[in-house]
Parts: C-alpha cells; structure tokens; sequence
RNA sequence: GGCUCGGUAGCUCAGCUGGUUAGAGCGUGGGAUUCAUAACCCCAAGGUCGGGAGUUCAAGUCUCCCCCGAGCCA
C-alpha cells in the first residue's frame, strides 16, 4: 500500500516562508525513512492558487492572478529544488486537471444531498477568507487577525452540510492517533462538540477561482477547492483527470503533515467532504507547531523573518535540517535560536559524529594500510558497542515512524557519543605503542566504524548530505542500497573489512 | 468571560502512578590528554522547583486560591 504523506498545499499569496520550508524539510525526512524502510512513497506538496486575496495581490503587482502564481509557485518549487525536497509531486490548484477532479467531486457530494444555497451576510475579511461573527451593526470593524478593515457581505452561497457529520466526525477524532499530536485533539474535540455548523463552499463575484457547475455565478470557497488538490496530485503524468484513477493512485493519504492553525480544516472538514463524496479518510493529520525567533514572532513588521533561501544558502541544508529537527519537538511551537543552532551544529555534527568517523579512520588509515582493519572480536554480537548499536536503531526507527524526529536525532547522536566512549576507554593509540596488541586494536576500530556507519544510515532521512558523505568516507554503499531498517551488525555484514578508506573529506 | 497547556540551574528542557543530598544538554570556569576538525575526556558551579495556603509521616510531583505567559473558543 502506498504510503501517501502531504505537506500543506501552501497559499501563494506571497514567497515561501520557513514555516513552510520547516513542514516541507519534515515531510522530507519522513517521506526518505519511509522509503528506506521499503514502502512505496508519494510525497505530495504543492501549492493552492486560488481566492480573492490572490487576485488582490495580483492587481496590486500589476500582474494577471496566472502569472502571479508561476512566479510564486516558480519560487516554492526552486526553493524544494535547492532544499534537495524529495517529492514525486507538486500539484497546482490551477492545474487544469484539478478543475475537474473538483467537478467530479463536487457532483459526488450534490449527489449525496449535502450542497444546498444559503445566504450568508456579515463582514468578512479577506485575509482570511471567511466570514467573521462581529455584529452586523459594528462600525467599520477590523480583523483581529489581520488588523485590517472587514467588508460587508451579503451574497447567496453554496453550503456544504457539515452538520449531518457530526457523529461521524466525534467517532473520527475520537481514534487514537487520527490528530496528533494528542495535545491538539482538545482543541477539535471542543469544536466539534458545540455542533458543526454548515460551511459555505462557494463565493460569488469572485473571478479567480473554479466555477461551481450548475451554479451560474458561483465560484468554489477555497477550501474546498484547496483541498481536493490532495486528490488531483495523486494522478501522474499522462493520467486523465479522473477521479477514481487519482484515488486509486495511493488514497487515502497515510498523514496530512500541516501547521496547527489549518488543523480544523483537515480533520473535520475535510473528512466529511470524503465521507460524503464515498471516499476513505486520511490515517492520520499531524499538526505541528509554529516558530519563533528568539522568542519574537516573526512578522514583516518587526522585520525579523528568517528567509528559508538565505538560511540554506548561508548554514547548508544539513545544518538547517539538524537544528529544526533534532531540537525542536515536532508538534510544539519551537524557538529559533542563533546560537544555539551554531552550538548544536558544531557539538554534535562536527564535534561528536564527524570527529568520530575522522579520528577513526584516519587511524586505520595510519595503522592498517589505509582500510577497514580486519573485524576479529569487533563483529562480535557481544561487543560492547553492539548493545549501544541495537538501542539506537530500534529508538530511532520508532521516532521516525511517529514524526518524533527529535528522539530519532537524539537516539543516532547517543551512538556516536558511545563508539567515542568506547573509543576513549579502549584507547587504541596508546595500545598500538606496545607490541602484540594489533589485533585488538583491529577489532576496536572495526567495532568504532560499523558504529559510525550505523549512525551514518540512521541519520539518512534527517541529514541525507552527511549520511553520503559518511558512507562515502567509509568506503560504503549509499543508504538507499543499505536500509536501515534490515542492516547493522543486528542484520547482515557489517562495513567491509579491507575496504579501502579514502583520504579525508570534510565529514561535515 | 469559558476551556486547555505551560511557568524547575544563564539558555532549552527531563522529572511516570507523591518518598534518600532536584537531573540532562548547551553555555561558563578549572583540570587531564593527543588518535582526531582547539577535538575528546574529567570535575565544578550551590536553582526559595512562579507566589500563598492546605492534605500527608513525606510534595517540584495531589487540592484550592492568586500572579505571569501561550493557545482554542465566545
């Protein structure tokens, strides 16, 4: 079964942020373990065009809607490129196939009685897309949000009859492990529990958006129309748009990996739209925190956004993947800390893992003729190093497989501390200065290096730069050849004995 | 206003169903060492566990009140 994961089809209402950059470099991750471990992936990302926002900020550019978003889709999509994002899409909601995926849809749920007209007046604002509760006699309200003025709407709307889902959706969330991570169900549960109410799907006078068929005049709401784009990005290349064919292209979805404040939209509103047009529901949506910046929040106006582009061009993709994994809960809000990323970078990747592979090989290479030294007692399963070694895979394929990607860090980062351990205890570069020790110094190093190569393969979803660049210094085959998840010195052989060890690189 | 979650060493946080001198990582200070990318190793620094009251033989760990912060809802 496909293992279909998504990240947030993100609104190009403006370039790429790092709260989007961080759900992405996430999925990333998650989407590479899961292919390492041999399930058929399809990572879905993507962009959602539509609205009358983006029509507004098309015109303030001077530019037509289509051709502000190629150029902000262009954007997200050089941006995944230069992240080395591995996604098998990157579906646009102005795709012309998307447009027909959402009427085939969209028939479905008339068909099933749950679209009816409803008026709905009040102000509403656009940011936000969605009617706001002020009363109706409110003069010139703002958008707490937003801070901007609202308008006053009074249009006849196409609404989706989310209140005959109720207990279907109480059932839903009630699943362990629908919405994780558990600390965010509360929120939806009390939601749900004050009654759903219908949701309008559509909006009139709104050019720049689909066409309701049937409905002259009414153009779809965003939601439902952003939504779907998880359906028609299932579909590949020469496909037909049809919908059927896209579902069966790998829905339903393993995991919505989204930020927290669109959680209501996927775990409630959404499932009913696929209950309602007769489709399975995603397994799981994961709803991850937000960042700060030195415990500010990061807005244009206090003018302290961190670009993701200039981030990854000045740290480098392991650097930036390290710090937002390993020590951000994923789930939780996290705190972007200059000098902590720098002293993380620094402790654990150059000081702990790169120094380890370094001082390692580079005394094999002195004393062993440039190669793997021969295993003796290093293969052993008994070795000290093996227990430290089993721990961490088993701690880190778990963490993974739950989108703990801190513990996974944590647990990989615990075993080269161990094999450093083991190597400061055993002392090779003392033993060697005596006579007759060679073997044991052999077997040390060989266990140190089948250590470092375990680390090497469990950090290939977090850091797949270094983990390469690892293996490649051990004179090893790629991750991709080598699962995690079926090697070690658990598994099959270990790093290969008389291998030749290339000459140092920069590990980090 | 209602609900939820937080407030523990300079920083980020662990501390499960209450029980010996409250822990880790990073930062800081000192020492040791050289296989290694000034790296690795060892040691230290004395934090009223937000405040107050209570329950208990015993509370960071339970109850109540208050203060502060974040979020969801109205």
């Amino acid at each position: 079964m496909t293992y279909t994961l998504t990240t947030p089809l993100y609104y190009v209402n403006d370039k790429p942020h790092l709260g989007s950059a961080y759900t992405t470099l996430a999925c990333d991750a998650l989407a590479r373990f899961q292919r390492l471990i041999g399930e058929p992936v399809l990572f879905i990302t993507g962009c959602d065009e539509h609205g009358q926002k983006i029509q507004r900020t098309a015109e303030a550019a001077g530019l037509s809607p289509q051709a502000h978003c190629d150029a902000v889709s262009a954007q997200y999509r050089e941006l995944w490129q230069r992240w080395q994002i591995s996604n098998d899409r990157l579906i646009r909601t102005t795709d012309p196939r998307h447009r027909r995926i959402v009427e085939q849809f969209f028939a479905r749920v008339e068909a099933n009685g749950d679209i009816v007209e409803g008026r709905q007046q009040g102000w509403y604002c656009v940011a936000c897309e969605e009617f706001k509760d002020e009363p109706a006699t409110a003069a010139a309200p703002q958008c707490p949000i937003h801070q901007r003025p609202l308008e006053w709407r009074d249009e006849l709307n196409l609404f989706f009859r989310l209140s005959r889902y109720q207990e279907s959706i109480e059932a839903l969330i009630a699943q362990p492990g629908f919405i994780q991570p558990v600390s965010r169900r509360n929120e939806v549960e009390n939601f749900v529990r004050q009654g759903l109410r219908d949701f309008s799907i559509s909006r009139v006078n709104l050019p720049w958006g689909i066409p309701v068929p049937g409905h002259d005049g009414h153009t779809f709401y965003v939601w439902f129309d952003a939504l779907l784009g998880y359906i028609t990005a299932l579909l590949e290349e020469g496909d037909a748009p049809d919908l059927d064919l896209a579902v069966a292209r790998g829905w339903p979805a393993a995991v919505h990996v989204i930020g927290k404040d669109i959680l209501r939209f996927h775990a409630v509103y959404w499932p009913a739209m696929l209950l309602s047009a007769g489709l399975p529901l995603p397994r799981q949506v994961f709803g991850h925190g937000f960042l700060t910046r030195e415990g500010q929040k990061m807005g244009k106006s206090l003018g302290n956004v961190l670009d993701p582009a200039l981030l990854l061009e000045r740290c480098g993709r392991d650097a930036v993947r390290w710090y937002l994994l390993r020590d951000i809960p994923f789930g939780e809000d996290g705190d972007f800390q200059q000098q902590r990323f720098i002293d993380l970078v620094n402790n654990d990747l150059a000081n702990t893992i790169g120094n380890l592979l370094n001082r390692t090989s580079s005394m094999a290479r002195r004393w062993f003729a440039g190669a793997v030294p021969p295993a003796g007692d290093g293969a052993r399963d008994d070795h000290p190093l093996a227990a430290a070694a089993h721990q961490a895979r088993t701690t880190t394929m778990a963490a993974l497989a739950q989108l703990d990607f801190r513990s996974a860090a944590e647990a990989a980062l615990q075993l080269a501390i161990s094999a450093n351990g083991y190597l400061n205890d055993q002392a090779p570069w003392s033993r060697m200065k005596q006579e007759g020790h060679e073997a044991q110094v052999a077997a040390d190093l060989y266990a140190v290096l089948e250590a470092a190569r375990l680390v090497a393969l469990l950090l290939a979803p977090l850091l797949p730069d270094l983990s390469a660049r690892m293996l490649e210094q051990l004179a090893e085959p790629a991750a991709e050849s080598s699962r995690p998840g079926a090697t070690g010195r658990n598994g099959c052989a270990g790093v290969g004995c008389g291998r030749g060890l290339p000459c140092r690189s920069q590990a980090r």
